[in-house]
DNA sequence: TTACTATATGAGTATATGCTCATATAAAGC
DNA sequence: GCTTTATATGAGCATATACTCATATAGTAA
């Protein structure tokens, strides 16, 4: 018996992906490093604690998702939150959490 | 110099933990089937078309998540999605595909 | 040109996770 | 007890991806 899916084979694909590029903590850092405007990668790389390299390659993942847009100043490269879905997705899943964790003591305060 | 960030690791590695669930097509899959109430497991491997112990596997971390809840009755085991938040996200990430997608389309236009 | 700076990337390694096969567990009926 | 059915799980393999180090590229200035 063939089953109707209502979301094709690709579509859950690309939602999948979305939610994998959301699932590193070092790429969450970095987003919420530019929760208030764009940054260089340099300053992103103070921000975060983290290597050029590494932070340079997350960048290349969410530039590719679309999250972020890419602007170059002369040597410097700025990147900024592009996709204003992102501020509501991760207040969602922080609320849910904070549900859960209710019982517990929170890492939230 | 320290940077003060918002969320502690903790809590950035939670939220990264519950994107990561959620980054996977056959959960969400799952997930989808379950849209219209609780299944059991049998049920859940014809909807999605997969096996019985990759189903029951991607059931357990949805349930470690807390995105599912379990209820046993006599053999079948049922799952039913017990964080209402997972429609919202669901929606939010296939409502900005379907812009990129758009935007994507227009270029071609 | 050379030197310096900011960013990107190739190569290699380590770890995580998805999948399958086979088997284990649990519940019900005989 | 044994058998059947529904679900869970251990073991092993394959793949994906995060990280680091070293180097490449691009832009600026002398």
């Amino acid at each position: 018996m063939k089953n109707p899916r209502s979301l094709s084979d690709e579509a859950l694909a690309q939602i999948a992906r979305r939610f994998a590029v959301l699932s590193e903590p070092m790429r969450l850092r970095l987003l919420q490093a530019m929760f208030d405007g764009e940054k260089s990668v340099n300053e992103l790389v103070d921000l975060t604690e983290g290597t050029q390299a590494n932070v340079s390659r997350h960048l290349q993942t969410l530039a590719q998702a679309h999250m972020v847009g890419r602007r170059k100043e002369g040597l410097q490269v700025f990147y900024a939150i592009s996709d204003p879905s992102i501020f509501k997705l991760c207040e969602m899943v922080c609320g849910s959490l904070e549900k859960q964790l209710a019982r517990q003591a929170g890492a939230f305060a």
